[in-house]
DNA sequence: CAAAAAAGGTTGCGTGCACAATCAACATTT
DNA sequence: AAATGTTGATTGTGCACGCAACCTTTTTTG
């Protein structure tokens, strides 16, 4: 490993652990154990690196829903699995998903330009799922939804129930949030059954 | 207003600005235009300045919540009034509602024993949802649920909502993601329907 | 190939700034 | 005359980042 990847690396431990603020140069390079000065060397200011850490990690994020999702023979199990892979991606420690949660362009940095790219990298997260809900139209195995706006309000569940999950204090949560949280979803996508009695002569 | 008041209301709106981290003592007291120095002498540090200004907005948003679902008759309908006063309260700017998704123990701020009173105030909220969904599952408007943890994956929809609106860039935004997610939980909890053309017939 | 030179990587101390919090003096109210 | 409210300059701390010196590797050159 270099040390600037090691930089990186310890980057990515101490925004999530401490949030944007509560880390400092000091901490990283200690953590990292190289010197001071390296940081600007190589990653110029802290919000550069701050926006490649959380580059980083976004990148294997939508590489792993990506690979989650393509899998999936119908439209339906593609959204479902698209939720699962989210929640168990952020509940991974080796994905260094607190750096999203607790830094991010969403809540403790000031939105500069240069986090244009986070938020077009979050667009294609919306996108991957938009795909999963109109194949499923397609295929019969969702009903009929604005695909775009549903897509944005599933994942909007996920980053509610992860915060929930992971900022929350144990003891003001329930014990199988995720697993209810996925139920919610089954029920919210799931076909209007009026032809109940029909339909099950259509397996093939 | 009160020099005090002035000092609360301005640390409001610029904690919502401006996140924990970046707002000052002097932004502060220049905004309520008073001395610096009031400012540790009414709230005498930092972090309680915040939880004054927190959790004056969270007994608000609380009072809301109350009110709206009291009026209603039904369970279903407590719980939508629920979502609807949520959402609708993050919208008005004189809420300040900012102030808990920028700042909070749930991101920006380390979580000191203080913050506990957050949480069992943000725990009030969840408990209150809670009512309603125990209610509709006794009257018959809402499905066989586990209320607790419904309750709380409503909320964290709900959370994740209103993130996503408040502070993702409006580009990257659907046009009707509250209305959206007013629906989604509207299908995620409506009665099975498996008696379709029974039912009508039980209307009063 | 060796010597020289350039380029890039690495070091940690120095600098200047922004900030939270203090404090002593002054004002107003009780 | 005591208590409480109000002022802003001052203080001390902690920080991001600059920087000059040093080390290591690659490139150039006779």
């Amino acid at each position: 490993m270099t040390k600037k990847e090691a930089l990186l690396k310890a980057a990515k431990e101490l925004f999530g652990e401490y949030g944007f603020a509560e880390t400092t140069f000091k901490k990283i390079s200690e953590r990292a154990g190289v010197a001071l000065g390296l940081l600007t060397h190589h990653y110029g200011n802290k919000e550069k690196l701050f926006l490649a850490a959380g580059m980083d990690v976004l990148n294997n994020f939508l590489r792993v829903l990506t690979r989650a999702t393509s899998r999936c023979t119908t439209g339906r199990e593609g959204v479902l699995a698209f939720c699962r892979a989210y929640l168990e991606f952020s509940l991974d420690p080796s994905s260094y998903w607190l750096v999203l949660v607790r830094c991010s362009p969403y809540s403790d940095m000031k939105v500069s330009e240069d986090c244009d790219i986070m938020f077009r990298k979050f667009a294609e997260v919306h996108l991957l799922l938009e795909e999963q809900i109109r194949r499923g139209m397609e295929d019969g195995t969702l009903p009929t939804l604005p695909a775009a706006a549903t897509a944005q309000v599933i994942v909007a569940l996920m980053v509610g129930a992860n915060r929930t999950r992971v900022l929350t204090p144990y003891s003001y949560t329930v014990p199988h949030l995720y697993e209810e949280t996925l139920r919610f979803v089954e029920r919210a996508v799931s076909l209007p059954n009026t032809s109940d009695m029909i339909s099950p002569a259509s397996e093939r």
